[in-house]
DNA sequence: CAGTAG
DNA sequence: GGGCCTTACTG
DNA sequence: GCCC
């Protein structure tokens, strides 16, 4: 048994063979003074098979209890060495007691002790573990949970929405940290495994929720009258409106937007006549998604996005055979069309560093690729167009191999739903051009969620909206 | 540096 | 009262 | 906004 912050865990886990659980966990247990439920910290399971079989809200999983004591040497919030701690846990078994485990405790996580109980704690006689002895416990586990979709909890999806009108609200204030307090009473709303019918549903949930007293007011009045009159407030306002109208062109974003309004433009025509008499209100790259503005609306035919990656593949295999490309985004999730076509270009860092300046070059040759919207070392992102069809947007990303299970899970999306914690930081953590340490090795996207501990979900059920 | 997007 | 914060590009 |  062994607890790790996201740093040790990117580190040692690799390592590890035995079941790692979020610090948050062990926190919040000595903080309360007792074993806080293995339900929502989504402990370890067994084995891999099992994570892999066990659906998320179905499974009910049998923990196997016996107890133990961890000293606590450090202070878990300033994580120096000073305060001691000796707590008395009932811990689910795995491979927890074994003398592996505490090998490993001392060597790589020398802060934390764990022992057994003074003889007088009565070992509650432990159940025969779920796995068979030859599986391989895995390696750690993470505070996350599968997203429910949409259509399982209306009213989930119902306080997502109008919570979601206000955070873009606040979103366009730039006010960032308030933004940020509502995306995260969002994402934990979302992740819930039942239905808000009352308030208690939001407030038994214990720990950190996300959900203070100022959201959960909002919640009430939004199951008991249904509506949220600040979300309305905010739909009405037609400032409001003319902003989010000019934000749909590429490159402006709230700030500009407000601007353009106070100067008394309010509609995409307004804008371009605007423009046209002053050159300067727009930056270049504005330009060019306001020169694009109908086009880029369309959504582009799946089949049209099949053409672009069987030419984009003909370019790349003809600067570097050993490179190839996979077209993430809704395309990968199966979408019959999509807003844009995200292309991940994967192959060995140094050959990448050469061939891909080269294949935005030939195709810029072709005249596919028509404007360019960001050039740089691995990512472009530009407007592609075939003749007789329109133009769109295309995304091309400079992949390390190493890194291309993260880079997939990370574009593949939906963007909601990458946006859980767990996702999001083991994603961040391996795949990022700046990174210096070598990411934790996984064959595929599948290797990662286990990883994570939580059930593989096929790309065609990550579209959440 | 601010602004923007994925 | 103060911290919270993805990263990398353009202008 | 939330949390400490």
């Amino acid at each position: 048994m062994v607890v790790a912050d996201t740093a040790m865990l990117s580190k040692y886990a690799h390592l590890c063979e035995v079941p790692v659980r979020p610090a948050r966990w062990l926190t919040e247990s000595v903080r309360d003074h007792r074993l806080k439920s293995p339900d929502l910290y989504r402990f370890c399971t067994p084995s891999a098979e099992t994570c892999l079989r066990a659906p998320p809200s179905s499974s009910k999983r049998r923990y196997n209890y016996s107890e133990f004591r961890v000293e606590v040497n450090y202070d878990l919030k300033s994580q120096s060495a000073k305060r001691r701690k000796v707590v008395d846990y009932s811990l689910s078994s795995g491979s927890t007691a074994s003398d592996q485990s505490d090998s490993i405790v001392k060597n790589l996580f020398p802060v934390l002790k764990i022992s057994r109980p003074p003889s007088t704690v009565r070992h509650s006689e432990a159940v025969e573990t779920v796995s068979s002895p030859s599986a391989r416990p895995r390696r750690w586990a993470c505070e996350i949970r599968p997203t429910m979709s949409d259509t399982d909890f209306p009213m989930n999806a119902k306080i997502c929405e109008l919570l979601g009108v206000v955070q873009e609200a606040y979103a366009l204030k730039k006010d960032h940290f308030r933004t940020l307090g509502y995306q995260r009473a969002i994402a934990k709303i979302r992740s819930l495994p039942h239905e808000v019918l009352t308030i208690d549903d939001v407030r038994s949930l214990g720990g950190e929720t996300s959900i203070g007293s100022r959201i959960e007011r909002k919640i009430t009045e939004i199951i008991t009258t249904g509506r949220l009159l600040q979300a309305e407030t905010v739909l009405n306002n037609s400032e409001n409106v003319a902003v989010k109208t000019l934000c749909d062109v590429w490159g402006i974003g709230p700030v500009k937007a407000m601007g353009l309004v106070a100067e008394g433009i309010t509609s995409i025509e307004q804008l371009r006549a605007a423009v046209r008499k002053n050159d300067s209100l727009l930056d270049l790259n504005q330009k060019i998604g306001l020169k694009h503005y109908e086009d880029l609306l369309h959504r582009i035919p799946r089949e049209q996005v099949a053409e672009l990656e069987y030419y984009v593949r003909r370019i790349v295999k003809r600067v570097d055979s050993s490179i190839d490309i996979k077209v993430a985004g809704s395309y990968l999730r199966g979408k019959k069309s999509c807003g844009d076509v995200d292309i991940l270009v994967y192959g060995s860092s140094q050959k990448l560093k050469k061939a891909f300046p080269e294949i935005t070059k030939r195709m810029k040759k072709d005249g596919v690729l028509t404007d360019d919207l960001v050039h740089g070392a691995g990512k472009y992102f530009g407007i592609f167009k075939f003749p007789g069809r329109r133009h769109g947007r295309i995304d091309l990303f400079a992949v390390p191999h190493e890194q291309y299970p993260y880079a997939l899970l990370t574009y593949t999306g939906s963007a909601v739903f990458n946006s859980h914690q767990g996702l999001q930081k083991v994603c961040r953590t391996n795949y990022s051009r700046t990174r210096v340490e070598p990411p934790i090795r996984v064959r595929d996207e599948k290797e990662i969620f286990l990883l994570l501990d939580i059930p593989y979900v096929p790309p065609s059920a990550r579209s959440i909206s």
